[in-house]
DNA sequence: GATTTTTTGTGATTTATTTCACAATAACAA
DNA sequence: TTGTTATTGTGAAATAAATCACAAAAAATC
C-alpha cells in the first residue's frame, strides 16, 4: 500500500465509500463513474482518475463493481489493518468520541482512555478503561500503541503532548485548537473541525 | 467580506488562529511569516500571500500585530458574526458537540437539540433543551434558524435531511458517513472525521 | 550616517489538480 | 448482424496552489 494518496482523494474515496455502502444496501451491484459523479457534483472524469489509483478497472457501458470498488477502498485507506490508539483526554469530546464505536469499522481500535482527574479513573466507557495520565507509558509500550487522540483542554495540549512523545507515541490526532510543537519523527494531525465548516458557512451567510 | 476563500487557505487561517492566541497570552505583540511557516511546516510566502488575502499589511524587520491578525482571521472566518444552528440527533456525538463550548467562540451558537426518541425529550443538554424532531419546522421558522448538525443514525440521515429540507434549512454539517441527496439550494458540509486522518495514518503505518 | 540584516511584498516558475475531449470498447436494440 | 449508445481510460489543456527568487523597506549595528 502506501502509496502516498493526496489528501483531496482520499476524502473523495471516503465519500465514493458511503455510496458504495449505500448501493450494496440496496442491492446494486454495479455503478458509473457518471452516477458517483452527479451524487457527489464532481467530474466524472475525476472520478474514473481516482479509481484508476485503486488499481481498480471498470467495464464499458456497465461501470464497476461496487463490492470490488468497496473493498479496495477499504484496503487504501486501511479499514481493513486495525491500528490500535489512545484517547487522551476523558472530557466530552473524548467520552463522546470512545462511545462512536464507528471508529472500529475504519480499522482505528480505541484500547483506553487517560486523565489527570481521580474522578475519571476506573471509570467504564463503552467497555473501555479510563486510565490516570501517568500509566500511559507503561502502557503504550506494553501494548504496543503509537497512536494518540487528543482531546484536552487547549491550556494543557502542549504540556500532554510533551508528555506523549516522551512516552514514545509516534503519531498525534490533535482534536484540541492549539499548534503542537513536537519533534519531527512525531506526527500530528490536526483536527479542524471549525477551519472548514466556517468557510462554507459565511461563503453565503456573512 | 465573502471573498470565496478556498478551503485550503481557510484551514490554514484557523491554524494561524491558535497561534495568534498562543503569542497573545504569552505577550507577545509581533510576529513574522518565517516564525509561523516554521511552525506549521510551510511556506513563508504562502503565509504571507495568506495575509494578503486578509489585507493585512505587515511591517518590514518587524512582521505582523498579533492582534490585528487575530481580528482578520476572526473577521474573514465569521467568528464575529454570530450564526444559530440546531443540532439534529441527541446520540453521544450530538450530545457532546452540544457540550462543547468552543462553538460559541467560533460565533456558532447551538439554541437547541432535536431527537425522535421520547425519553430524551425535554432534557436539557448545556442549557440547551432537547425538543422532539416535528417541533423542528415550527422553531426554525419562529427563530430564523437555518443551520442544522446532523448527528443521527446514518440510517436515518436521508430521511432526516430530507425532512431538514421541507423545514426550510439551508445549511446542513453533516457528521454522518451518508452522502446526502438534498436540492440544489440546499448547501451540505461533509465532516469527513475519518477520512484524513485515516490518509494521514496509513501513509506511515501500513 | 553608512552598512548589515531581517523581513515584507510580489512577479515568475513549478507543481498539483481538475476539467475537457475523444478514441476504444462492449452492451443493447433493431 | 449491424448500427447505436453508454461507458471506460487517458492524453492534452486549463486551472489552482505552492514555491522560488529577489527587489524594496526599515530596523539594528557599527
Amino acid at each position: 500500500m502506501s502509496k502516498n494518496i493526496p489528501e483531496k482523494v482520499s476524502n473523495r474515496l471516503t465519500l465514493y465509500h458511503s455510496i458504495m455502502v449505500e448501493y450494496l444496501e440496496a442491492g446494486i451491484e454495479t455503478i458509473s463513474s457518471p452516477q458517483i459523479a452527479q451524487r457527489l457534483g464532481i467530474d466524472d472524469s475525476q472520478v474514473r482518475k481516482d479509481f484508476k489509483l485503486l488499481n481498480n478497472a471498470g467495464k464499458c457501458r456497465v461501470g464497476y463493481l461496487v463490492k470490488d470498488l468497496k473493498d479496495s477502498i477499504e484496503k487504501t485507506l486501511g479499514f481493513a489493518q486495525a491500528k490500535d490508539a489512545f484517547i487522551v483526554g476523558s472530557g466530552h469530546l473524548g467520552l463522546a468520541l470512545a462511545k462512536y464505536d464507528n471508529f472500529n469499522s475504519y480499522g482505528l481500535n480505541i484500547l483506553a482512555l487517560f486523565d489527570n482527574d481521580p474522578q475519571k479513573v476506573d471509570m467504564l466507557v463503552n467497555n473501555k478503561q479510563i486510565f490516570h495520565i501517568s500509566k500511559l507509558p507503561n502502557l503504550a509500550e506494553r501494548l504496543g500503541v503509537d497512536i494518540a487522540i487528543l482531546t484536552v483542554p487547549r491550556q494543557n495540549a502542549q504540556a500532554v503532548a510533551d508528555f506523549l512523545v516522551a512516552s514514545k507515541i509516534k503519531y498525534i490526532w490533535n482534536f484540541t485548537p492549539a499548534v503542537l510543537k513536537v519533534p519531527p519523527e512525531v506526527k500530528v494531525w490536526n483536527e479542524n473541525i471549525m477551519g472548514s465548516f466556517l468557510q462554507f458557512a459565511c461563503k453565503d451567510i456573512i
